[in-house]
DNA sequence: TTTCAACACGAAAACGTTTTCGATTCTATA
DNA sequence: TATAGAATCGAAAACGTTTTCGTGTTGAAA
C-alpha cells in the first residue's frame, strides 16, 4: 500500500524546498532546468498529482457542482443529470447529485450541507413539498452568499436566479389543439396538483386551447393526481364516469398508466381512446403502442443549466451585474401509435 | 451578499483567538461558560458552518463517496443510485454520481480525477470497454493507495475487492427453467456480447438449464447483441429464422424490443410468444402487456455497497485485516403478462 | 575591482480548521 | 501568605497547495 506523495516528501527526498518543487511542477521559469527535469522526474516516478482539498481550500473553488432533483425514477430527470455531468465534465467539473425525494427537509439538508465550501454552485428543481410550502429561505441564503444558483423545470417566481424552462403552457395548449385538429372534442387531462408549478401550467395550457375552440371545460373530465402511489383507481374512475375520446396525461406514467387502464376497461387505443403524453422518456418510446408525446429535452436542458451555471462561476468577480436569465428550451410533439 | 464567516473573523470581531472560538463552539471544557455563550451567540447571529473543505484537508477525509456507472439509461444502474443516496445520506456522506458512458477513458479519467483527496472511496460498475480490454490499473492503482473500493454487477475476479452482485448464472438457469417447465421447448436468448460479465454468465445459466433437461443448445436461436444502437433488425432476423415459442432476454430493453418486433410480424404476446427480461424496471412494469422478468433489486444491492464501502471507512487503521466480502443479492422471478 | 542585473532558490503567508501544549490568572488550602 | 492546582485562554503546528517576496550567487559590464 503505497500512499500519495506530496510535495512535502518529494523536497525532502531531493533535498531542496516545497516552493521549487511546485514552481519545478508548473514549470516556471525561475527554476532551472537541471532542478526542474529532476524534480519532473522523480514525481513522475511516484505519480503525483496535486491534492484537490487543498487546491480547493487554497483557490476558494472545489471544481464541483450539484445538481438537485426531486426524484430520480422519472427519466426526465436523469437525462438532465446526463446533460449536466456532460458539460460539466468538459469543463473539468464535477458532479454531486442529490435527491430530495419530494421532501422540503432533504432538499434543505442537502443544500445546507453542501453549501459550506463543497462545492460551487447548484442547478435544481423543486421538490412537490417546497412548492406547497413556498418556503425558499434555503435558496436565497445561498444565493445571498454569492453562490450561484440555476433552477430547472420545476421553478418559482419568488427566486432570483437564472432558469432553464419549457414553456409549459404553450406545450400542452399545442398537445390539446392537435387532439382538437384530429376532431376530438371530449378531451380529458390527467394533470398533477396545482401547487406543482409544471402542472399548473400545463392544466392552463390546456384549458386555454378548448376555451379558444369554444369548447367548454368540463371539471368532471380534469383529474389532478395528488399521490403517486396509489393513482390507477383514479384514472379508472375517471374513464369510467366520463365518455371521453382523448387524453392528454402531465407526464408519461400518467400516460402510459391510462393506456393500460383504457385496455384493461376495454377500450382500444388509440382507436378507442387517443392519448397524448409529456416528455419524451423511454417509456413513451418502448411502450406498445408508443406514446404521442410532448418532448422535453433533457439532455438540452441539463446542458443549458450547466453552461449557465459555469459561465456565472467564471466570470471574474469584477464585473458581476447580476443578470438573471431565462432560458426556454424548445419542445415539439412527438407522433406515435397512441394517436390516430 | 454576505459571505460566510469564518472563525478568524468571529476571533478578531470578538477579541479574542481563533482556538477559543473554535473550543468555544465545540463545547469544549477548556473554555468559561461566559465565553462559551458569547461566541455560540455571535456564531449563531452570523450563522456560521464550519467550511467542509477546510475539514477534509484536516481530517484526511471528505465524508464523500463517488459511485461510477455505465449508463444512465438503465433503469437498473439509477435504482442502484437511489439506494446508496439513501444509506450514505443516512450515514453523513454525499455521493458523486459519474458516468462513464460504458468507455474505459472516460472512467479511468474520472477515477484518476476523484482519487487525489476528492472523495474516500468507489462504487462501480465497469463499463463495457473496460470489460473488453480487461485493463484495471486504475482500480488497483486506487486501491493500492489504501482507497476502498465495492463493485457491483459488472466485477471482475482480477481485482481483489469488497463485491455487490446477484447470482446472474442461477438467475437466468431458474427464468430459463421457468419456461421448460411451462412446455416450451424452442426456447431463444437475447443477450449481449460475452465480454459483459453479466451477459456472459446469464447465458451461460440459459444453456445449462437447456442441458439439464436435454434440450440442444441451438446457436441459431442465440443472438448475441454487440451494438445498442441498432438492434432491432438483428432481433426481427432471430424471429424470421427461427421458430421461437419463447424467448428469454438478458435486460428489459432487449424484452420491450423483442415483444414490439414480435408484434409487428404478426405474433401474440403471450399466446404465440412467451417473453421473460432481466431487470424489473421501469419499463418492465408499465409495458403492455407487463414484462415477466428476474427481479434484480437494484434499490437493495446500492444499499448493500454503500453500507460495504462505509463500513470499510469507518474501521479505525490499526485493525487493518483486508477481509474481501462478495456479497450475492437474491433475485426472484416476477410473473406478469408476457408469458402465459 | 566594483557594481548591477540576471538567475536560482528558499522562507513564509495564505486558505479554514482542530488540537496540543504552554502560559497566565484565579481560587483554595496549608 | 505562600503555593499548588484548577480554570481559562492563546500560540503554533498541522493538513497540502500556490505565490509573493526576499536573499544569495553568479556573470558581465563599467
Amino acid at each position: 500500500m503505497r500512499r500519495k506523495v506530496t510535495l512535502k516528501q518529494i523536497a525532502k527526498e531531493l533535498d531542496v524546498s516545497i516552493s521549487t518543487v511546485s514552481k519545478s511542477l508548473r514549470d516556471s521559469p525561475e527554476i532551472s532546468e537541471d532542478t526542474r527535469q529532476k524534480v519532473q522526474a522523480f514525481a513522475k516516478l511516484y505519480n503525483y498529482k496535486p491534492n484537490n482539498i487543498a487546491l480547493s481550500l487554497k483557490n476558494k473553488k472545489t471544481k464541483t457542482i450539484c445538481i438537485i432533483i426531486p426524484e430520480i425514477i422519472h427519466h426526465f430527470f436523469t437525462t438532465v443529470i446526463s446533460g449536466v455531468e456532460h458539460v460539466a465534465n468538459e469543463k473539468g467539473y464535477n458532479v454531486i447529485v442529490c435527491l430530495s425525494d419530494e421532501s422540503f427537509d432533504k432538499e434543505v439538508i442537502n443544500m445546507e450541507m453542501l453549501a459550506n465550501g463543497s462545492i460551487d454552485g447548484f442547478i435544481m428543481s423543486l421538490s412537490k413539498e417546497t412548492q406547497l410550502k413556498k418556503d425558499y429561505h434555503h435558496i436565497t441564503e445561498v444565493i445571498n452568499q454569492g453562490m450561484p444558483v440555476v433552477m430547472f423545470d420545476r421553478v418559482t417566481n419568488d427566486i432570483l436566479c437564472d432558469k432553464v424552462i419549457i414553456d409549459d403552457f404553450l406545450a400542452a395548449y399545442n398537445a390539446t389543439q392537435y387532439l382538437i385538429d384530429k376532431g376530438f372534442r371530449k378531451i380529458g387531462l390527467i394533470s398533477t396538483v396545482d401547487y406543482v408549478s409544471v402542472g399548473k401550467h400545463r392544466t392552463d395550457g390546456y384549458c386555454k386551447a378548448l376555451q379558444s375552440n369554444e369548447i367548454p371545460v368540463d371539471d368532471k373530465m380534469i383529474l389532478k393526481i395528488e399521490d403517486t402511489n396509489d393513482f390507477e383507481k383514479e384514472i379508472e374512475q375517471l374513464f369510467q364516469t366520463t365518455d371521453l375520446d382523448a387524453v392528454f396525461a402531465v407526464n408519461e406514467i400518467f400516460a402510459v398508466t391510462a393506456i393500460k387502464i383504457a385496455r384493461k376497461i376495454g377500450k382500444k387505443i388509440p382507436d378507442d381512446l387517443s392519448i397524448i403524453g409529456f416528455t419524451d422518456g423511454i417509456i413513451s418510446k418502448y411502450s406498445s403502442p408508443s406514446i404521442t408525446t410532448v418532448s422535453q429535452n433533457g439532455v438540452k436542458m441539463g446542458e443549458k443549466a450547466a453552461k449557465m451555471l459555469i459561465e456565472k462561476l467564471e466570470i471574474e468577480d469584477d464585473d458581476f451585474e447580476e443578470q438573471y436569465k431565462t432560458e426556454v428550451i424548445e419542445t415539439e410533439l412527438i407522433e406515435r401509435e397512441s394517436t390516430k
